[in-house]
This record gives structure tokens, C-alpha cells and sequence, in this order.
RNA sequence: AGCGGAGUAGAGUAGAGGUAACUCACGAGGCUCAUAACCUCGGGACACCAGUUCGAUUCUGGUCUCCGCAACCA
């Protein structure tokens, strides 16, 4: 039996269309579930969208469709993206708007309520829009979002469901202190814990019916439905069936297992949802909580956030459209982009300028050339490697998949140093076994460098060790070179 | 204001208590296996002011500057 591994990015919300951060949030929890994989892992790895709240429904509105037609339409803009970016065929995909994932979202509500963590009271609060979110007094300035300032604070007095978040301080306090890794990295752990240490308010996780309509029913009172990130955080665990035990025990409780490895993805807007409120809502329900929660940074272009009216937005689709011609793995270098450029946990700046750079460099003439190079020493002079069995891949330490792709593009350089100093095309004509034998230490290196990077360039990595194994060249050149 | 992040060669980024690394651009040379690719050498940088230290660009404190917390948001 396999050990278990889990992972999920969040849920992206289905009013936008698709963008560059959502591409890389995808792209490198898929490097890390092909990561898992090839080190024999029984990976879960899961996606999807989350669809209710009150800006579903004012979007549906705002195009004049029913709302179930306009969450179907956008969850298929969702779903389509994957295998565009390269995504492995074996993610799930849970939508908030599947029956199993409404009945485990209330089932948890049940479960919160049998164990106290959740009452109703009256209450007069200020809600957010924008935000989805109630916002205390010392949260609003001038009596506006911060984050929304051009949309009015909603005064809201009604009964309403309150979640008890004040009563999980303590266990949320410990399972910080017990779990130093929760959170990576760790100065985003530290603005947790600065969060918790300001206190925890108890929320509403609640809204009438009559008012908002589009959401998951609350269990035993017909008057309410519940709030819309009460419901989508249920979805990492709706996804494995639960309250069904199967897919659960085996995935998220790990039951047997050494140590739990359950894995979520995450931007750095979303750190407190994921990291307090769902942890909160996993120790009132009495469940096991994440064991790693990674934090992406933004990406950014020219310095400052991507904008429509800056125009500095770069669209995911569009850097597969910009090398389609040039190579048969457009979607390899958007993964290269994506996971290169990019710090893996601070914002990162991408510019059109900078793209065409790294793909020049590290793509074509980095593994581009050096697999032609190779190659054609090898076919010519009819040298095989041996093939390298068993070999584990480089590791990824700490979820820094950027820098662990970059020492692997070091390694090209390497080799390209290793012919150009020992000039094995050269021994070859003068003392044919010493050549080979250096020409078979080109190709074994360059294996090297195709099976690490199977997780980060999947289809470029099979091409050449395709080429390795069949002893020839690439047709074409996996990646020509720029006008 | 507050919270968070950042100030390193012409540009974009690494890095670490003790010769500051990489990519692009620039100059010189080499090689011909390769995608006018590849290799070598060179010029050129640690915001400012204190403190700790034998020694800081790296640690501490302060100053200044920039960015995000608006939109479509991960």
C-alpha cells in the first residue's frame, strides 16, 4: 500500500475569468502531486470551483441568465484550463454546487453545531460585499472597506448563525505551536499567528433566504443558507466523499500512515481563510486539520499589480499563443515561466520583455540546444547511456519549487561547460573508445536533467528521454529560437 | 496612519558574519558537436546613518525611498 498523499489548490470563485495566478497556483501543486507520484506516492490531487454567495448571483443578474446556467458555464471555463496548462489527467474536480459536496457542507454545519461551535443570535452588523465578509468598526475607515472603498458597507440587523471562531483560539494556538511548518513560509505563518494573537471574533455564517437565496441550505432551518466561505472550505474535504469514510480515512485522516502529509495551495489573500477560519472549522467539527498550507505571492508586471487599465495584464493563454509557433510544448514554457520567474513565495514580476528572455535563454539555448547537441554526438557515433534505474528525482525541500527548478537549469550549464572544456567531439575522431566513453557521460547527464524535470516540463522531459532512449535526434528543435 | 513586502552592477534577480553569484546587455578571445547556439576572460553593485564585532553588504536600531492592501483577483 501506497502512502497517502494529499493536496488542493483553493477553489477559485467562478465570477472572473481565469488568470495568470490562478494558472500558477495550478501549475505548482501540479508540480508537487507529479513530485509526490514519482516518489510512489498514492496522490489525491484535487481542484475546482466554488460557486455561491451574493456576487454569483449579482453576476448571473448582471447577464440576465439563471444562476446555475451562469456557474455551469464558468466552472467549464475552469475546467477547461487544466489540461491546457499541462495539468495531469488524474485531478479531481469538485464544484461547490455538486450535491456531494452540499451535503458535506452540511453535515460539518451539524457537526459544529452538535459540539457548540455554532448559535444564533441578533445581531447588527457591517458586511463587505466585496469582501463577503462582516467587518468590525476598527476594519473600516471612514465607514468603507479598505479593500472596497467604492462600495457602501451593508447594515445588516437580522437573526443570524454564528460560528463560535473565539472558542478554537486555544486549540488553533496549539496546533500552531505543535506545527512549525503549517504555514509556509514562514513569515506568512508569522502574520497568523500575529492575527490570532489579536483575538478571534465569532462570525456569521449565516444569511436569510429571503435576502440571498444562492447558497447551501442550512440544515434544520429552511429560513437560511449559509455563507458562502462556510460552505467552499468544505469543499477539500467534500471532494473525497466525506462524510463518507472512504476516500476520507484514506486521504485526509491517513489513517496508518507515519506522518499525515495533507497539502493546500493557497495566494497570500487567502492565508487567513485557510489557515484560521478552515482550521477552526476542522477542530469544531472535531476533524484533523491541514498539515502544510502554502503561500503563494502575487504575480505582478512592471513593478506594480496586473490592471486592465494599465494594461500590463499578461493573460496565461496568451504566453501559450506566443510560442505555439516556435515550439511543440507551448504549455511547457508557461509551466517554465511560471515556475522559474517566479519566487516561490513572494510576488513575482513578469513582463512580456522578461518571457521572451528566459525562454531564449534557459529553453532554447539552454535544453533546446544542449539536447541537439547530444543527441547528434550520440546518433553519429551510435553511443548509447545506460539507462539510469531507480534513480529518485532532485528534491523539492520545503515546497521551494522554484529553487529547485533552477538548480536543475544549472545543470545544463554544467554540461554544456563539460563538452565545451573536454571537447568530445573532438576525442572521438582521435581516440574512439575515450570519446564515447565522454559522449555516454553527456547523455546520462542529460537523462539526469530530463527525469528532474518530468515534474516542472512534463511533455519536454518524456520527448528527450525519448530521444535518448531511441538514440536520435529530435526532429525539429524542441524550442526554437525567437525572430 | 496601520499591516505586509522590498531597496545588491545598465536592467531583472541570487546570496551569505570573512575573495558578492546568476540571466540579459557590453568588450576581448576560444570552439565547431549544437538552435548565429556553446565555453573562457573582462569592466561594472551591496540606499543612508549609527551600534554589535577582530571583521557586516549579511545581525541590531534609526532614517529615507519604493511597492501591495482599488479592479478581474491566486
Amino acid at each position: 500500500m501506497n502512502k497517502p498523499f494529499y493536496i488542493t489548490t483553493t477553489l477559485p470563485y467562478v465570477n472572473a475569468e481565469p488568470h495568470i495566478g490562478h494558472a500558477m497556483e495550478f501549475v505548482r501543486a501540479d508540480v508537487i502531486a507529479r513530485y509526490k507520484k514519482s516518489l510512489g506516492y498514492d496522490v489525491f490531487f484535487n481542484t475546482g470551483t466554488d460557486e455561491h454567495g451574493i456576487k454569483i448571483l449579482e453576476g448571473a443578474e448582471k447577464e440576465g441568465m439563471n444562476v446555475q446556467e451562469y456557474v455551469d458555464r464558468n466552472a467549464a471555463r475552469f475546467k477547461e484550463l487544466y489540461p491546457k496548462l499541462g495539468i495531469t489527467d488524474d485531478i479531481h474536480f469538485i464544484r461547490t454546487t455538486d450535491d456531494k459536496h452540499i451535503k458535506a457542507a452540511q453535515e460539518i454545519w451539524k457537526r459544529c453545531f452538535d459540539n457548540g461551535y455554532i448559535y444564533k443570535k441578533e445581531y447588527e452588523a457591517k458586511y463587505c460585499v466585496g469582501c463577503e465578509l462582516y467587518k468590525t468598526d476598527s476594519e473600516l475607515v471612514n465607514g468603507k472597506c479598505e479593500v472596497h472603498p467604492n462600495r457602501d458597507i451593508e447594515i445588516i440587523k437580522e437573526e443570524n448563525y454564528f460560528f463560535a471562531f473565539s472558542k478554537t483560539e486555544s486549540k488553533l494556538r496549539e496546533l500552531y505551536e505543535k506545527n512549525p511548518t503549517l504555514v509556509v513560509p514562514d513569515f506568512r505563518f508569522n502574520e497568523i499567528k500575529a492575527f490570532l494573537d489579536r483575538g478571534l471574533e465569532d462570525f456569521s455564517i449565516s444569511r436569510l433566504k429571503s435576502k440571498m437565496s444562492w447558497g447551501v441550505p442550512v440544515p434544520g432551518d429552511d429560513e437560511h443558507v449559509m455563507y458562502v466561505w462556510f460552505d467552499a472550505l468544505t469543499s477539500y474535504i467534500s471532494t473525497l466523499g466525506w462524510p463518507e469514510i472512504d476516500g476520507f480515512e484514506k486521504y485526509w485522516e491517513q489513517i496508518g500512515a507515519e506522518k499525515r502529509e495533507v497539502t493546500q495551495y493557497c495566494g497570500k489573500d487567502n492565508l487567513r481563510q485557510q489557515s484560521a477560519i478552515w482550521q477552526g472549522m476542522l477542530l469544531a467539527a472535531g476533524l484533523p486539520p491541514t498539515t502544510n498550507i502554502i503561500i503563494d505571492g502575487f504575480i505582478i508586471s512592471h513593478g506594480q499589480k496586473m490592471s486592465k487599465s494599465i494594461g500590463n495584464v499578461i493573460n496565461p493563454f496568451d504566453i501559450i499563443e506566443m510560442f505555439k509557433e516556435l515550439t511543440d510544448y507551448p504549455e511547457d514554457v508557461l509551466r517554465f515561466i511560471l515556475l522559474h520567474e517566479v519566487p516561490s513565495f513572494e510576488d513575482g514580476d513578469l513582463t512580456v520583455e522578461a518571457i521572451k528572455i528566459a525562454y531564449t535563454a534557459y529553453l532554447a539555448n539552454g535544453i533546446g540546444n544542449l539536447t541537439s547537441r547530444i543527441m547528434k554526438m550520440a546518433t553519429v557515433n551510435q553511443v548509447r547511456g545506460k539507462s539510469l534505474k531507480g534513480r529518485v528525482i532532485r528534491e523539492i525541500k520545503n515546497f521551494d519549487i522554484n529553487a529547485s527548478l533552477k538548480e536543475i537549469i544549472h545543470e545544463v550549464s554544467l554540461i554544456d561547460e563539460y563538452i565545451a572544456t573536454n571537447e568530445p567531439f573532438k576525442v572521438v575522431k582521435i581516440d574512439a573508445e575515450k570519446g564515447k566513453e565522454m559522449i555516454e557521460h553527456c547523455l546520462n547527464s542529460l537523462e539526469s536533467v530530463a527525469e528532474d524535470l518530468s515534474v516542472y516540463l512534463p511533455r519536454t522531459s518524456t520527448k528527450i528521454l525519448e530521444c535518448i532512449r531511441s538514440n536520435a535526434m529530435p526532429e525539429k528543435s524542441l524550442f526554437n529560437r525567437l525572430p
